[in-house]
DNA sequence: AGCACGCCGACT
DNA sequence: GTCGGCGTGCTC
């Protein structure tokens, strides 16, 4: 017997319960585990995923199911199991979780449509001046807007309340609706034969006068070659006809017109040629034989491997493991996800896979409409597609059988959700998945994070290391060498009278590069570069007295300033550690450096890459393109040009300051240093030409610029993880963000502080958790609102806070790290 | 979140 | 005596 009842997650954000409700005799049979479907809830209608089918339910009165969104499941038993562990690790309702792995435009929350009532009951109340702009905006919409769209338009005016008030005194009606998905299936005319190939007329006489029964001819003849149904725009195009020369043939008994679905494919326009797979080289080997083993187990032992960590140079081809990892997993018969960091900045990784996978490869980002994520989704979840790239949102691909998850620069910031729930790291969401999929994971970085390699360490996970890089050319047999790196003392260019933002040894490379006919690239660190303020003979740096973050310069008033707190003050005359006078700040935005190359070198041509000039929708193309082709030599850029881009011209790498965020006060401010420093150096010398590459700093012994300037990972991974240690940060612990948001500073703070004494009773009773804050540098207003952060540290904080009433506050739970 | 119920102050 | 403020609590 058919179970009668099921169980169902409710898809609103701040519900979390699951609910049972009864099938109808119609609807018996065809919901299944992870169906979306449409549920009464309250006296609303609202989306709700099905957990389980129950044969008893677990109270006396249900309501009945109204129907199914889509008769196939929404959500796959392995990502059900996801979003579960999501919601329980990151401290999330299941229902957020799941809002999460749909697809955008799926998915649609209750809302409520206001109409004006046609006959309003006598009332002679006078309105309030938001009521009657209400009114007058029902009056111009036809009458009726749905709560959605005054929201956009009254947006925190509290028209909630006042339209409350209308619908009471029966002014407006009010009805609760659901709007159907916005995703829909695109239906697309086709055209096919409706007679045998012989049956056609030899000229276009028959079909109609001159021209036009040459064009009629031509699309009968079209179909007749292809043997298939044709899209009618494809006709169109071939023969130069339209929709009546395709009716005309239909009555004439030609043809046969129908409408069917198409599948939108972000990728049509894209055509990548065909590769074959390289020949790995002797290290590449090594790497994939374990990588090859464990794909094989999990598929045939259904057994979840730890992931591997792919510690590869710049250069060194772990694109190509991937790529025969890939290989594998679909020889399985399974299908694989590869994330990058972002995919506006890694065409050529996607590229690579596009034409080893000619037809198989389906890309995800938010870059594509509603209906082109929908159709990739749907193309996923019917086995259509076997590999997915794209950023984090691609591991939610409904993928029946997931057997290979790659997270490619696994170090990357963008991995980390952090604007909304859940708050999590694909690199550890990933993992959660495997397990559920019974997939291997691959965690692929040159400067891998040190907690990530630490855990890696002590959990026993597989570090496969790629030390060599290796030629881009097929031919080229010999393995390229990292490109040798100078340190530049900045200290004793001032002392030798060098004013200039580049160093005597920066400028004479840059001279050869561009006599060579060779590309340089230029790089600095914008944030905080341009207006960072320190000591020129010493170093010190100037910061804020009370949060602790470097000051940053204001052009305008001349003034030092903290973007956290609001403290100012002037600049001062004399360095407050050595009394030296040479205490400025150090200018160089892109324009600054741009315009000192041109004053040096009238003849460079030069490219600004940052933010203003990538900006629109093919920035990063455009400029990448430009400078691929030798349309200028010196590339001036910020972090974005660290990415994985190929630039085989490039001969001479500069970084502008070094130093650049080593002096933040963040626990992860030298790793972020090293990887960005790392990832720069890196881009030099991809080609035969070889490359050099010049680090400016005025801290040429510190660590973190020794370790990059050798290439010497290992140095860096063992300097920091001591110097973690030595300043007293539990291995693997985690942090939590409480934050307290209130619309006054001090009803706010009052809260926070209350928040903090019952936050520190938890972190008392339950030890091994450490409380910091609130204090005044984690306060901040945002859009009119105060925030104050607690931070919560410690090896058990996800337990300390489960279950504890936290409605009133904001927790976000950061992933495990060595802090 | 919505929307109920529900219990206290200012008005017909 | 009623209208209406927003404090808890429920939604299968």
């Amino acid at each position: 017997m058919n179970p009668m009842y099921v169980r169902v997650c409710v898809l609103l954000p701040q519900m979390s319960g699951e609910y049972d409700y009864h099938l109808s005799a119609e609807l018996e049979g065809l919901v299944r585990v992870g169906c979306l479907v449409v549920v009464p809830f309250g006296r609303r209608m609202v989306q709700a995923v099905v957990l389980s089918l129950l044969e008893k339910p677990s109270v006396a009165e249900t309501k009945p199911v109204s129907h199914l969104v889509d008769p196939l499941p929404a959500v796959t038993a392995a990502q059900m199991a996801l979003a579960q562990r999501m919601a329980y690790q990151y401290l999330t309702p299941l229902s957020v979780c799941i809002q999460w792995i749909l697809p955008a435009g799926l998915s649609q929350n209750a809302d409520t449509a206001y109409r004006l009532n046609p006959h309003p009951p006598v009332d002679d109340h006078p309105l309030s001046p938001l009521q009657e702009r209400l009114v007058r905006h029902l009056v111009l919409h036809e009458g009726e807007q749905r709560g959605r769209q005054l929201e956009s338009s009254f947006s925190r005016t509290g028209w909630r309340t006042a339209i409350a008030a209308l619908v009471k005194r029966g002014r407006v009606l009010a009805q609760p609706v659901l709007p159907p998905p916005q995703a829909r299936p695109k239906q697309a005319r086709f055209a096919e034969l409706a007679v045998e190939d012989e049956a056609l007329p030899a000229d276009g006489s028959a079909l109609g006068r001159g021209a036009v029964g040459e064009r009629r001819l031509a699309i009968l003849n079209f179909l007749k070659n292809e043997g298939q149904p044709v899209q009618a725009a494809w006709l169109y195009a071939v023969s130069g006809g339209n929709l009546a020369d395709l009716q005309r043939l239909e009555a004439q008994g030609w043809i046969h017109l129908v409408e069917k679905e198409v599948m939108r494919d972000p990728l049509e326009a894209a055509q990548a040629g065909i590769s074959q797979p390289k020949a790995l080289t002797a290290q590449q080997q090594a790497v994939w034989q374990p990588l090859q083993a464990a794909l094989r187990a999990a598929a045939q032992e259904g057994r979840t491997p730890p992931p591997f960590v792919l510690h590869g140079v710049t250069g060194s081809g772990k694109t190509e493991v991937y790529l025969y990892a890939v290989a594998e997993c679909l020889r399985l018969g399974r299908q694989a996800i590869v994330m990058v960091p972002e995919i506006a900045l890694t065409p050529q990784t996607v590229q690579r896979f596009l034409s080893r996978f000619p037809q198989q490869v389906g890309i995800l980002h938010s870059r594509l409409s509603v209906g082109e994520r929908y159709d990739t989704w749907r193309r996923a979840r019917a086995g259509q597609l076997s590999v997915i790239v794209g950023p984090r949102s691609a591991l939610f691909a409904p993928l029946p059988d997931v057997g290979l998850i790659v997270v490619d620069e696994c170090h990357e910031d963008s991995y980390y959700q952090a604007e909304s729930p859940p708050y999590y790291h694909t690199v550890e969401a990933a993992q959660f998945y495997a397990q559920a999929a019974r997939a291997v994971v691959v965690l692929g970085s040159a400067t891998p994070d040190v907690a990530m390699l630490y855990q890696a360490q002590k959990s026993g996970w597989p570090v496969l290391a790629l030390t060599e890089r290796i030629h881009d050319q097929e031919d080229a047999a010999a393995p390229l060498s990292l490109p040798p790196v100078d340190i530049v003392d900045m200290r004793s260019e001032l002392k030798h009278g060098n004013r200039s933002i580049f160093s005597q040894a920066l400028q004479q490379a840059l001279a050869h590069t561009l006599e060579a006919g060779e590309q340089a690239i230029l790089y600095l660190n914008r944030r905080g570069a341009a207006t960072y303020v320190f000591c020129r003979d010493c170093g010190h740096v100037l910061r804020c007295p009370r949060c602790d973050l470097p000051l940053t310069y204001h052009l305008g008033s001349g003034g030092l300033h903290c973007h956290t707190c609001n403290y100012r003050r002037r600049l001062p005359s004399q360095c407050p550690q050595c009394g030296s006078p040479n205490i400025r700040h150090y200018g160089s935005g892109t324009e600054r450096v741009e315009a000192e190359v041109n004053a040096l070198f009238p003849q460079a041509r030069t490219l600004r890459w940052d933010a203003e000039t990538a900006r629109g929708k093919q920035g990063h193309q455009t400029l990448m393109e430009k400078f691929s082709a030798h349309q200028a030599d010196i590339l001036i850029g910020t972090q974005m040009l660290a990415k994985g881009l190929d630039l085989p011209l490039v001969t001479l790498v500069g970084v502008v300051l070094a130093d650049v965020g080593l002096s933040f006060p963040d626990y992860r401010a030298g790793e972020r240093a090293f990887q960005l420093l790392t990832q720069v150096a890196g881009r030099a010398g991809r080609s035969h030409l070889g490359g050099r590459v010049i680090f400016q700093t005025f801290m040429p012994e510190h660590y973190v610029i020794q370790a990059a300037a050798g290439h010497d990972y290992a140095a860096f991974y063992a300097q920091e993880l001591a110097r973690r240690r030595e300043m007293g940060y539990p291995p693997f612990a985690h942090l939590a963000r409480v934050e307290v948001r209130g619309q006054n500073a001090q009803s706010t703070e009052r809260a926070a502080q209350q928040a903090a004494v019952q936050l520190g009773r938890w972190a008392e009773e339950a030890g091994m958790v450490e409380l910091i804050g609130p204090s005044p540098c984690f306060f901040h207003k945002v859009n009119g609102m105060y925030r104050w952060q607690i931070l919560l540290r410690g090896q058990n904080v996800g337990e300390v806070l489960r279950g504890k009433p936290l409605g009133e506050w904001r927790v976000q739970l950061d992933p495990p790290n060595v802090l």
